[in-house]
DNA sequence: CATGCCACTGAATCTGTAC
DNA sequence: GGTACAGATTCAGTGGCAT
C-alpha cells in the first residue's frame, strides 16, 4: 500500500477527497461542519444543487433533509477511513447538533460521551429574548460498539487536579492574537480555540497518530496536531482558508523532545506480572502469612504462587474476592505483607519491584 | 368549551391522554421521557458496591426506530395541545437527546435554546474509560417559528447577579430530604431536582399558566408548579408513582402572596482550574522546565498537563510531594516558572490569570 | 454539642487478554 | 465467538454513629 499522505491540506469537497483515502487509515476524525440550517442561501445538496429559500413547512423539511443527506454522506466516509479503535469528534450548536448526533447513531458509531464546551466569554443575547447562548456541544464516538478508542485517562486526571475530567469544559472563545485576521477582519467566522483541540487530541490520540479534519477551515486542528506531535490531513474547499491555514501551521514549532508528548502510561498496559514470579524471586517464602489492610482476612502463600485460606485456595484475586464475598478483587492491593516488624505494605510493592528490574 | 381540568394527574399512556385534551390549551409542556439507556451488565464501584442502574421496563425500546416513532407520536400531541405562544421543554442525555432534538425540529417546533444542566455532584465514571458524565441537555422550543414564548428575562437577570442567565445551569442532583423514598429505597430512579423545574417555570411561564407533564413520574413538575402558583396536568402510567406524586404535591403550600414567587438565586461556584488548562492555553509550552523556589527540584511540563521529573511523572501535586518525600504538596505554590530572564514566579499566577478571564 | 470516621449513593450505553 | 479470569477503577455529598 502506498504510504498515507499526511501533514497536508487537500483542496476539495470533503466527501470526494475522503473517497480517495484507503479504509481504516486515520486514528481520529475531528469535524466542525457548517451549520447553515437557517442561512439557506449557501446550503447545497450533496449533488451541489441549491436548496431554495425557506418560508413554509415543506421547504423547512426539505432543507433539513438536504442537510441530513449531506451529513450522512460525509459521516459515512469518515467512518470508513477511521481505524477500528479510532475516535470521531463532531461539534455543533443546537442548530445542527441533533441532526449530527442522530446520524452518528444511525450509522452505527457508538457514542462515548457528549461534551459541552462552556464558553467563559460568550456573546450576550442582545434582544433579551433567550438565554445567553453560552455553550456548544461535542460528540465523542467510537467507530462501532466494539471500538476501543484511545483514552488517556490518567493524563486527563493529572491535568485536572487529580480528579476525573468531566464532560463540561470551560474554555474561552478564540480571540486576541490567536484569532487569524486579515486587514482587521477575521479570516474565518467560527475559528475554534486551540485549547479545545489540545484537550481533544491529548485525550483521545497518541503522538504519531493521524488526525483527519474534513472541514479544515483555517487549520486549528493542524496547528494543534503539529504542536502535539500528531500528523494531520485537512480537507477544505476554500482557497483563502487553505492559504491562511498553511501559513499558520508553518509557524508552529514541532516539539523538540518526544518525551514531553507521551501520555501517562496506563497501568492496564504495564507488562503482566504473576504472583508466582514474586514467590519465584524469593520475595515471599512459601508459608508466609498475608493479611488484608485491616487484618480481618488472612491467607498463606503457597510454593506454586497461589494462596490458601481456611476453606479456599486459588489466585490472590480469587481468594480475596471469596473472603470478602465480592464479585472480584484486586489481590495486589488487597493483600499486605509484613515489610518490617509490625509494618505492613501491599504486595503490589513487590510487583513494582519486579517491573523495575532491568530486562 | 368545557373548563380545562387542571391540578390533576391522569393515569394512562401520555399519547392517549393527550388526545383527550383540546387544541392549544396549555402554556408549557415539560417532558422527561425515557432515555432508552442500554445497560448490559452490572456495574460495581471500586469498593465493590453495586450501582443501582435504571433497568425499568419503561426505559426499554427495541430499536432507535421504535424510540423515534414513540417520540414523534407524543411530541405531535404535545404540539397540538400547546398554545400558539407556548413553550416546549424536553430533557435527555446523549442516549436520546439527539433523537428528541431531531424530532422537535422535524415537527416544526422552533428551538429557542438548548440548555445544559451541569451537575455539581454527578456519579463518577468507575472504570476510567470516559469523561465523567456530568451533564444533561434540555431543549427549549416554541410551537412554531412564529411562536413568541413567555420569557421573563428581567427576573432571570435579577436572580443572576444582574447578568443575563446563560444556557449552562449548574445545579446539584436530587438527593437528601427532597428525594422520595419508601422503605429506604428511592421511589423513582430518575427524580429531577425541584430547582431545575423552578428555573424553567420562572423563566418561561407566568402565575396561573397551565403546565403539562406527559411523563409525570413522582411529580416534581406538579410540586414546583403548585409552589409557584402555576397549574399542572400530569400524565403517568404507573400507579405507584402517581400515589407518591399525589402525596408529595398535597404537602406543598400554594404561595400566599404573589410577590413571594421570585426566582431562586443562581448559585455559581468558581470552576476548578487544572494545570492542564494552563498548558492548553499556551501559557507554558511542553518541555518547559519548572523548579521549586530554591531551585533544588526540577521537572518538565508535558503536553498532557502532567509533570515529569527524573523517575516520576504525574500531577503537579503528586510530583512535588514525591520529590519532597511528603504526603502532599500544593503544586501551584511549589512550582515556579521563569517569568523573565532569571526571574521566577509561582505557577499559581497562571491559574489566577485563567480565573480572571471573563465569565 | 462539636468533630471525625465510615457507610452509602446518584439516568452508566464503564475492561482486556488468553484460551 | 464464548468463557474464564486477571486486575483496574470514584466524586460530592448526606447521614449515622462513636468519640
Amino acid at each position: 500500500m502506498a504510504k498515507l499522505p499526511s501533514d497536508i491540506i487537500l483542496n476539495g469537497c470533503c466527501i470526494e477527497e475522503m473517497k480517495k483515502l484507503p479504509d481504516e487509515c486515520v486514528d481520529v476524525v475531528f469535524a466542525d461542519p457548517p451549520y447553515n440550517l437557517q442561512l439557506k442561501d449557501d446550503l447545497t445538496r450533496p449533488d451541489q444543487s441549491r436548496v431554495d429559500g425557506v418560508t413554509n413547512d415543506w421547504d423547512q423539511f426539505e432543507s433539513f433533509r438536504a442537510y441530513d443527506e449531506f451529513t450522512r454522506a460525509w459521516l459515512s466516509e469518515a467512518q470508513r477511513v477511521l481505524k477500528k479503535n479510532g475516535s470521531l469528534w463532531v461539534i455543533g450548536s443546537y442548530h445542527n447538533i441533533f441532526r449530527l448526533g442522530t446520524a452518528v447513531q444511525d450509522l452505527g458509531f457508538w457514542i462515548q460521551n457528549d461534551v459541552v464546551w462552556v464558553k467563559s466569554n460568550p456573546m450576550p443575547n442582545f434582544r433579551g429574548t433567550r438565554f445567553t447562548n453560552a455553550h456548544e456541544t461535542l460528540i465523542w464516538a467510537a467507530k462501532s460498539p466494539k471500538g476501543r478508542p484511545t483514552f488517556n485517562y490518567h493524563s486527563l486526571k493529572a491535568a485536572n487536579e487529580d480528579v476525573q475530567m468531566r464532560s463540561d469544559w470551560t474554555l474561552p472563545l478564540c480571540t486576541g492574537a490567536e484569532r487569524l485576521k486579515k486587514l482587521g477582519a477575521k479570516v474565518h467566522p467560527t475559528q475554534k480555540p486551540e485549547a479545545l483541540l489540545h484537550r481533544i487530541l491529548t485525550a483521545t490520540s497518541e503522538p504519531g497518530d493521524v488526525v483527519l479534519d474534513p472541514f479544515f477551515g483555517t487549520g486549528t486542528t493542524g496547528a494543534v496536531a503539529k504542536r502535539l506531535g500528531r500528523r494531520y490531513i485537512g480537507i477544505e474547499r476554500d482557497g483563502t482558508y487553505i492559504q491562511a491555514a498553511a501559513e499558520r501551521i508553518a509557524a508552529v514549532n514541532r516539539p523538540k523532545n518526544e518525551k514531553d508528548l507521551a501520555p501517562i502510561p496506563a497501568p492496564r498496559k504495564a507488562p503482566r506480572v504473576g504472583f508466582g514470579q514474586v514467590v519465584e524471586a524469593g520475595m515471599l517464602r512459601p508459608g508466609t502469612t498475608l493479611r488484608c489492610a485491616k487484618g480481618k482476612h488472612r491467607a498463606r502463600v503457597k510454593a506454586d504462587g497461589s494462596l490458601a485460606a481456611e476453606l479456599i485456595e486459588g489466585s490472590i484475586h480469587k481468594v480475596g474476592a471469596t473472603l470478602q464475598n465480592a464479585p472480584s478483587c484486586n489481590g495486589w492491593t488487597f493483600w499486605h505483607y509484613e515489610r518490617a516488624k509490625g509494618s505492613y505494605a501491599p504486595i503490589d510493592e513487590l510487583r513494582q519491584a519486579i517491573r523495575a528490574r532491568p530486562s
